[in-house]
DNA sequence: CGTTCTATATTCGGCTACGAATATGACGGA
DNA sequence: TCCGTCATATTCGTAGCCGAATATAGAACG
């Protein structure tokens, strides 16, 4: 009945991958990550990393394995791994890989509000957006090459970055159909967002539909002592 | 000189975004976003909401326009949208359409540690998460042409929820390529990876290359004092 | 050998997120 | 009418995240 509640962060989880490769201090495991490129994939904030080291530790998933210093800087504690540690590492691991876990990336929030400017802007947007896509892209895969081809490293050590390609890919590829169903119309239901911009007005047809009465249902104008 | 900081979570944008349409109270902005099926592209957690709006207060975003009581039921504080946060909104929403954000995947997080368990063992939690991403795409598309041909809801309302399965779409694709790679071994590593599991020894060809050095020179054996 | 810059190593305080608790009204059935 | 349950509406405490500050050592430069 050990409770695994919380300490479920990628950081935490990196923390304890690093230290299956032999005991280490925080500042060390950040290091390490850092040096191998982990940190685009797992986002590493030094503020965190010691609070996540000692929740770890709280939960008996690392231990202290003693304390050094190198001349008078300030003291280093040094972490291992430990079985539980190891266990955890591999059950979360399973857990990530195995299975998808909803997200919520900014995109897609921005695109559920986007009514709120005018269809014609959003076009503009877009247009700059997959510009900078572009851009991520072709530095992001020149980067894969170098390191492939100049730096011998194995594909195994990128597969994460080459995921992370294959979606920016993905997204710009997305964004471009959408931009032109915007432009040509082609898209149901543009034509009223753009005269519901320029007039205010609700459009009548979409009145009639179901969905909007239970819409405005949900928002009855209630009475309202005014403050002060 | 105003400080434009924080305040940046999508669940404050759709605060705004709702309050556009008219004051409300904290309650109804939430059960709003949640008929809209917003919540699907934005985490709400009534816990957050509260503390979001007095935020928004706070930095002059939102004001409350009274309170309303219905009954005896615990007062209800309305908010408006203000001159300032109306320009805001749209400041956000524009930064968010136009330009991509660096975001961590869990996932992205779990393949760059996913060197922890022997590659046979991820080949078969790849094969898992395939199939469930499967049955959630099913279960999208299908709840996409129910509203779209039952409810006739206009495509435009959904681009988010078409954006989410064009990218669960790419992974899933994305991944079955990966699971061939690996499985062949097609992906230069996989082999050297497989009996680094088996034997438990770093591969001596890897050894050689200037980036496994570097990695090695990371990781000083330090001398440690034992505890307690 | 002073100065400045960068790398090492960690602490701290404030803010944010969110689960859980609270309190009331409305509705439906026995 | 009494009771259970669902919807309404909000507060609170805690746990975690993270920017910024702190302090020291070595390296580079003139």
């Amino acid at each position: 009945m050990t409770r695994r509640r919380g300490l479920t962060s990628p950081l935490a989880l990196s923390v304890l991958a690093t230290l299956s490769e032999g005991p280490m201090h925080p500042y060390e495991i950040a290091r390490l990550l850092r040096h191998r490129g982990k940190d685009q994939s797992i986002k590493i904030r030094y503020g965190s990393l010691y609070t996540v080291v000692q929740n770890l530790e709280k939960r008996g998933l690392v231990a202290t394995a003693g304390t050094a210093r190198a001349g008078r800087r300030p003291e280093r504690t040094v972490y291992r791994l430990t079985d539980d540690g190891q266990e955890e590492l591999e059950d979360r691991l399973r857990e990530l890989v195995g299975r998808p876990v909803k997200e919520y990336p900014a995109f897609e929030a921005a695109l559920s509000l986007a009514g709120v400017l005018p269809p014609d802007e959003i076009i503009g947007l877009l247009a700059d957006r997959v510009r900078l896509l572009d851009v991520e892209l072709a530095g992001a895969r020149a980067a894969l090459r170098e390191l492939i081809a100049e730096q011998r490293l194995p594909r195994i050590f990128l597969i994460e970055s080459e995921y992370a390609v294959a979606m920016k890919q993905a997204e710009a590829d997305w964004v471009r159909g959408l931009i032109e169903e915007l432009a040509d119309g082609t898209l149901e239901g543009v034509d009223h967002w753009r005269t519901w911009h320029r007039t205010g007005e609700f459009p009548a047809e979409w009145m009639e539909r179901g969905w909007a009465k239970t819409d405005r249902a949900m928002h009855p104008e209630s009475e309202v002592d005014e403050p002060g």
